[in-house]
DNA sequence: CCAAAAACAGAATGATAATTCTGTTATAAC
DNA sequence: GTTATAACAGAATTATCATTCTGTTTTTGG
């Protein structure tokens, strides 16, 4: 017996996601959220609470979608070193693209706000440790096949690969350009075994 | 004839420098800077201008003092392989210290200030650039004498070893242990030939 | 000592922004 | 249709902060 939500929470989330990932934490602020979206101050503190709340849902919106694009087949229970490649050049493809020139928002977050707010510090830490598992469960599945040296420490190597690709995000962001960039997706790889020169 | 300045900028400079470090620059109201360096408001806008050139004298400051204690060696013409495994070992020491839980300033600048200020943009990109270069030539070094592999790009390689150290720094900054990344040196540093298990 | 120059301390300014409040409007149960 | 409920739009509140301004003090040359 009251009047009815005008937005969809969903595409809420999904526009404070794309300018918190454009413009970061501090420099948002909620009328640049309103412009957005459309969604009245009212409509995000009534359904979200508050700025920090939004960022949170936002980083979750934001795995989700990542999750689904790029870890997909990463995630697969068999994956091996095909698929960490995989990945990689898929990584290479987006950033080569419009769209990254804003690293990862996970990578931004990690910087701007989670020294501050341990809430956001342990959301990050989660996001980072599981995508560390998954490269090193892949390792693993290569090193049983054989495709990958057993002289490497999966775990090792797995935090190794999510550092590197937070530290590349960064250069990312900060303007250098991706195609700068492909010599040390190649070095990195190169730890896996003779390297992929294909691209 | 006049009346004369009470502060020593090198000390302001360094005292920015921490507080800066350790709230990043959006956190840090120029009253912080006060508080820390006991130089007024007055003193620091008519030796710095403002706050944003404030950032970069503190950049520099910082860039000084890091090469000065960790890049020496390996800046040396003749530095090898031995120099990037004594830098890493260094880092690792240092990061385990107090004082380190920060991550590195010019990470945590790149990440939060360099996005939309292009001045400071190149000057974290100056610096990556000198740093991946002091690393590629330190494994040229290492080719030529056979510790390295010759398979290996070395300006890839110099890359990847900035990009990781940034990536490790921000999980630093955004609250993971340090003890918990010595396995991701291990692992990108085995890029290099066969690794120093020693420590 | 006097006066000009420049540093000092801290108040004033102006802008931005997170959050709350107020009055208005649409909805649905009765 | 009435009415309670909850959403809406946007004004009001409160706080913070970068920067500038004002009046004061110190220094040094005459």
């Amino acid at each position: 017996m009251a009047r009815v939500r005008e937005f969809d929470p969903e595409q809420a989330i999904e526009g404070a996601t794309q300018v918190f990932w454009r413009n970061g934490f501090a420099d948002t602020s909620l009328e640049d959220i309103v412009s957005e979206t459309g969604v009245s101050r009212y409509g995000l503190y009534g359904t979200f609470g508050n700025k920090k709340e939004l960022l949170v849902a936002a980083l979750r919106h934001y795995e989700q979608s990542m999750s689904d694009m790029l870890w997909g087949d990463l995630r697969k229970p068999d994956a091996g070193k095909q698929e960490i490649l995989e990945f990689w050049h898929s990584i290479r493809r987006h950033a080569e693209d419009e769209g990254f020139c804003n690293g990862c928002l996970i990578v931004n977050v990690a910087a701007e706000v989670a020294p501050h707010e341990p809430e956001i510090a342990a959301e990050v830490q989660r996001i980072d440790d599981d995508h560390a598992a998954v490269f090193a469960a892949a390792i693993r599945n290569g090193q049983k096949s054989g495709e990958i040296s057993l002289k490497i420490d999966a775990d090792g190597a797995g935090r190794m690969l999510v550092a590197l690709s937070h530290g590349l995000a960064l250069m990312v962001r900060a303007g250098v350009k991706p195609t700068e960039l492909g010599g040390a997706i190649e070095a990195g790889l190169s730890i896996l075994g003779s390297p992929d020169s294909s691209g």
